[in-house]
DNA sequence: TATTATTTTTAGTCTCATCTAAAAATAAAC
DNA sequence: GTTTATTTTTAGATGAGACTAAAAATAATA
């Protein structure tokens, strides 16, 4: 179907497009890729020719549905092989982004589906990010750093900021992980401060903390 | 390291010396690759510069120990990756082969010592064909066709030769599986038919189911 | 042994994905 | 509104890995 090289720039192309609006440019694929002006206006060209995005020159490249659908599922298998990096096979956060940039290649619809069911159809994965489901639909996605949760607001974790060893062994400390729930009891306007609840346990967190933790809020 | 082709050609060659003697020839890797004898050329002549064969003109290559290593290492990931489709995604023992021959290429030694933990370190793969250890060593394998196993001797299910969905579905019914204690009760010299114990059930089997299933024998 | 037949290798070509260097188009500055 | 600067594209080259067709070495046969 497409190559490894096409599955990436499509990948790329799909996350500029939310980035920044309107045709993505030759320079800014290159840049985001590692890779030079000159080689990206040449697979630019051949992802026109497959219709995966429309392109003129000089006027940078936009996605079609079609390659909206394509990147999404490769991000919907990069997202789930993450899931099951972590949860399955005790992987950190800050561990899993390379083994899944390959996994994300490997053909076989069957093996999504089953993987899938056999992670209890996440919607996350482990830095908060959403997972496209199998038509390419992001939910909607209501994240937002607990540092800007409102007092008396409740929070579902669902990803990290910074991912530092540090910082993580600080959240495992906690008892602070992927859906665990958080309360906002108090807010100090001074430095930014936090009372939290965890589970039964209630204490204080610094402004550095609720700045690199990424919550769902109930809607 | 390697790349995907190399690490397909030191597999290819793997397994050709375990069926001839003495160095494989080009067009024996040619076909079981199905590709062209002058392929093969090429890249032998690739691999020997990188140590990894042993190869003179018209004369076959053979592996070094270390291109047995990389090898070995390949089809520990491969068999490794098929426990998991089958025992984790429950995949059927005939679907699994094309997404592992993919998925053995993933690069990362964590994942696979990771991957290894979380299976309980098999020892051998759906097919029933033993996993070389992180050195490369293969567990002396017994592994014999149930019909060559002697009254009153038993022997563990390891795998199927053939893999029809009927055979499949037959010995589901049987309840006979990876890992399955059989127990040979009786053997007709006339046809080769058999009555065998697995749990606490005993029944008849034609030469047909015992030539299709490999058991490996107590020693 | 001389002569076929087979196997294997060489030589040259092709595609994919990348690169460098130079040219062309667009944007920014004076 | 020219002139400079930046961005983007073309042109040509490279390395992997495969192919076809032809040459060379080995094996088989008369």
């Amino acid at each position: 179907m497409f190559t490894l090289a096409e599955e990436n720039y499509l990948k790329a192309i799909f996350h500029l497009e939310h980035e920044i609006q309107g045709g993505v440019s030759t320079n800014a694929i290159a840049e985001s890729m590692e890779t030079k002006p000159s080689s990206v206006t040449d697979m630019v060209q051949k992802l026109a020719e497959k219709k995966m995005v429309v392109y003129k020159r000089y006027k940078g490249a936009q996605l079609t549905a079609e390659g909206k659908k394509v990147a999404a599922y490769v991000i919907r298998k990069h997202r789930l092989w993450e899931v099951f990096l972590v949860e399955k096979l005790n992987f950190h956060w800050d561990q899993v982004h390379e083994i899944a940039e390959q996994l994300e290649h490997i053909q076989s619809e069957e093996l999504i589906i089953r993987l899938d069911k056999f992670l209890g159809s996440p919607d996350f994965d482990p830095h908060g990010d959403p997972i496209p489901d199998k038509h390419g639909n992001l939910k909607r996605t209501e994240k937002k750093l607990l540092s800007e949760v409102e007092k008396n607001q409740k929070g579902v974790c669902v990803g990290v900021k910074e991912s530092s060893p540090e910082f993580l062994q600080y959240l495992d400390k906690k008892k602070i992980s992927i859906g665990t729930k958080i309360l906002v009891l108090g807010k100090e306007f001074f430095d930014g401060s936090m009372v939290i609840q965890v589970g039964e346990e209630q204490f204080f967190i610094s402004i550095k903390i609720a700045e690199n933790l990424y919550v769902q809020t109930q809607e």
